[in-house]
DNA sequence: CCATCATGTAACATATGAAGTTACATGATA
DNA sequence: TATCATGTAACTTCATATGTTACATGATGG
């Protein structure tokens, strides 16, 4: 079953990084993810490695995204997050030569891909700009809510 | 991800059960399952749960198929064993409110039934009675093909 | 009726992997 | 060169799945 919350958390990231204009520390990071900073460079380090950011050290240092944010999609990250293969099936000792198995990989086997295959297409459809977008939208609306309630009590 | 160690394991004990023809035990199945008898009694409480299995107490117990092969799919039992949602995403503190997480549900909310939809059919076009002949097919091949190794070294 | 066999289940032990933490090295900037 | 920030190794929790022990319950055969 697929449980990720690390591409939940490193989303949370990236949501703050976009917009800031200036690179965000693992320490800034750290809270947007509710971990801290080695975490988030253990993670984040998956998302360089693909070149989605950039890392800087020093004084005004820290993270930034390398791309335009429509230009990354939610299977870049989650490949970038860690993610081996999305379904599998096996045996505690991977017994190779277990008969068993065989036939069970015989007859679940392309149905495996093709499910793997769906997911990280339509993951591969969400940009990260349409996720932020519709955040922002979210974080508005949140916004002018909590003032209806202050000016229901005035 | 989708990793089920025991829907291997639980199948390996099923196609045991198959042919034997009467209950059998826990401890039987322990070595089929390659396991131990409290944990086969754990596991299959649930397929029993579903009626798919029957136990039995006391002198010639153990466990028997409650239908026939033919009758029972892989979804039957993927769900018997215990999955709870295949696609999942989600902080730890699991926050509702959270903003990032209400645009993430719904980008792929629609997307996670989905891929849980076509894994489900897929594992449900399957039935135990084909597994089931599969395997002995595989064991039939199998044998022979020691057979023929014995008569090449005579 | 009672010894035996088998499941049912609680309680505890162990193993595995993810996440968190500490400590220190490296490099960049003011 | 003091400070800031990442890079990373090593270690410590923490959570969960699995394995184990112990004992209760119920069924069967003598």
């Amino acid at each position: 079953m697929i449980r990720d919350s690390r591409l939940s958390s490193v989303l949370h990231g990236l949501l703050h990084m976009i917009g800031a204009g200036e690179p965000v520390t693992s320490e800034q990071l750290a809270q947007a993810m509710a971990t801290n900073p080695v975490v988030v460079r253990r993670v984040m380090a998956g998302l360089r490695e693909q070149g989605l950011v950039h890392s800087e050290k020093g004084h005004g240092g820290g993270w930034t995204l390398t791309r335009d944010p429509a230009d990354i999609n939610l299977a870049d990250i989650y490949r970038a997050v860690g993610a081996p293969t999305i379904v599998a099936m096996g045996h505690r000792s991977e017994n190779p030569g277990c008969l068993v198995e065989q036939a069970v990989n015989d007859a679940l086997g392309d149905t495996f891909r093709e499910v793997e295959a769906l997911f990280l297409k339509r993951l591969g459809a969400v940009t990260l700009d349409a996720l932020a977008k519709d955040f922002k939208r979210r974080l508005a609306k949140h916004k002018q809510s909590l003032e209806d309630q202050i000016h229901a009590v005035k």
